[in-house]
DNA sequence: GCGCATCAGTCATACGTACCACCCCAGGGC
DNA sequence: GCCCTGGGGTGGTACGTATGACTGATGCGC
């Protein structure tokens, strides 16, 4: 390449690297330019990385790409790093989610494999993935502090998650977004509620679930009964029945994600309840789906967007040797057309 | 770390790297891997990358990951990736999706950062983003092929994508399953089918609409009537609503996906039409959405997981010098609740 | 005409790994 | 005693980039 563009290896460097301006003609780097154009070539990039140190690129590590949840908060992140130069690359790592394997490496079924070819836990921490591997950063989407024990000495970021831990956090009010919805449920006169919780342990539902109980134990007469539901289709609506089925079923359904809600509408049409005249329900993060059902949902908006751009933001912090202050962005009740009155409330 | 072990680097890296059997004795090893344990020393990934010339990790690019289809398409890729020894990276590129910028490099808002920070596009090509562009492979889903201009000599496989195109594609058969809903609305007696397509410029829809049209055009008496929507919430009622208020409003609705039909549930509802008493509506896809509305969807459910898990095999055939041949996956119709006989075809 | 500054570019080196070629040593056959 | 073999390990080099130190040429002030 060099040799092709008639120059020494060093300018090509410089003008494909960008840095020319002062230092080499602006012929020359049209030149270089146009010899590149010409053989399709381009730096490599491992090789820069190891000269440089960085790759200029972090990643965001999620439960899962089943929920359009992280969606936005992928724009956000994309968004402030784009404005600085890096790149964002996703992960989605359910294992570390879910709590298996958490301790591990960030290499899932990778290690297996390399056992199937001889390895027998030979290399002992994953080697392979390069580019997996080869980041600057980490934001931690929903996730234990362990997740991060694959990647040590990595700065990292930890979103919507235990602000207690180690890490830094940028999380959701979720708390203050329960007792925002106990509050709404409280004022039109509801009493007896029900909490259909996620069974995911996660410290996002530990507190969701945690203000929620609070509020409704401080109302005058409140009580509230709990039951869980897996993610699966179908498992929250059976959840959600088993509360209505219970001696004096609640007159209210808070649900620990929108999508549970839906389960919790199905159990209700089951039963000839109609939503909300026999029964509210809540739920939360406000997803597409919450405007899609009927009536509309309910809940509470999460600013995914915001929590991706603040959590790159405290990220770059930390890439600057700084210490960002924790963060804590507030939800807003978002009032549709799934909450009234109980029934014995009314006239 | 070569002297903390007593060893040479060479010895370092043959341990580290897993392929020391027959070279050098257990007892050495053991000593060199607690070595690293104890002074959290791993194998520079940087330079693996750069001596080896390659990164065994693919990159999946998605349009978005708004959309939790993506979720089961990323699982079956993880799954052969991790099974041949290769990681996976997840990269959302809307631009790309949307045709605006594919042509131009992967670097979405860095260029214009560059720009900003007085690059006045001196690197022409976007250099940075290290991880980013230091993959063996790409996987394209639901992407025009301009796409991959971005990755020039980059071995690729193109997911739900035009198979018209020079690179191998995996596509769902789409134009099947449109074809499988237009026969099943034809059994019911339905003549007159309204199509809320989407208004996303992809190949995956144009194929949807064409057999559609085709199928629709060949009942004796058969007509469509065809109008676009969005994906923002509310988009769809409103377009479904311009078909249901036409003169001769048609009897059922076919949706280019779930999303889309739930706006169409909306709009019925809205107009006091029963679905699917009144109106019959179909989707695509087979999201948790489907199962989620009331009543529960008719719709096509596409072989997601499987899509990736060949669009992976595919791509490793590809970097094996081999030149897969083009697939196919069928959809499956999953008949629910929300398709019956139109009013006129009843007693 | 001379010294000095500036411009345009090159040289040489380091980044950390993988692996070929080599070396050393112990043991064994004859 | 000598050659051979093979196990166990090391030396050295190349991968392609970024960059500080250096060089040669040109222009300029005096």
């Amino acid at each position: 390449m060099a040799q092709a563009a008639g120059v020494s290896q060093s300018t090509v460097s410089l003008v494909l690297g960008g840095k020319w301006r002062g230092r080499v003609s602006p012929a020359t780097a049209r030149g270089v330019r146009e010899a590149a154009e010409r053989l399709g070539y381009r730096l490599n990039v491992a090789a820069r990385n190891l000269r440089l140190g960085t790759t200029r690129t972090v990643m965001l590590i999620v439960p899962t790409l089943d929920n359009p949840f992280f969606g936005p908060v992928y724009t956000g992140v994309a968004r402030i790093a784009a404005r600085n130069g890096f790149g964002v690359v996703v992960y989605p790592w359910p294992e570390a989610a879910r709590g298996d394997g958490a301790g591990g490496s960030p290499d899932g079924g990778r290690e297996a494999a390399d056992a199937e070819r001889g390895g027998e836990g030979d290399g002992a921490n994953g080697l392979f993935g390069g580019a997996r591997e080869a980041v600057d950063g980490i934001l931690a989407m929903s996730m234990a502090e362990e997740a991060l024990r694959g990647f040590p000495g990595t700065p990292a970021v930890m979103l919507d998650s235990d602000p207690a831990g180690a890490a830094p956090t940028v999380v959701f009010d979720v708390a203050g977004g329960a007792r925002a919805i106990a509050a709404h449920l409280a004022a039109l006169g509801h009493r007896r509620i029900g909490h259909v919780a996620s069974a995911v342990d996660a410290w996002t539902f530990r507190a969701r679930g945690g203000a929620l109980a609070a509020s409704v134990e401080a109302l005058p007469g409140g009580t509230l009964v709990r039951t869980e539901t897996a993610i699966e289709a179908g498992a929250a609506r059976e959840a959600a029945g088993r509360l209505l089925d219970g001696p004096e079923p609640p007159t209210a359904l808070v649900c620990d994600d929108d999508l549970i809600a839906a389960g919790a509408y199905k159990a209700a049409r089951a039963r000839g309840l109609d939503v909300p005249r026999d029964l509210s329900v809540t739920g939360m993060d406000d997803v597409l789906l919450a405007t899609a059902l009927e009536p509309e949902l309910t809940t509470v908006g999460l600013p995914a967007e915001e929590l991706g751009a603040e959590g790159m933001a405290a990220l770059l912090a930390v890439l600057d040797g700084e210490r960002p202050p924790a963060c804590s962005l507030p939800g807003r009740l978002v009032v549709r057309g799934s909450t009234a009155p109980p029934r014995a409330a009314r006239p």
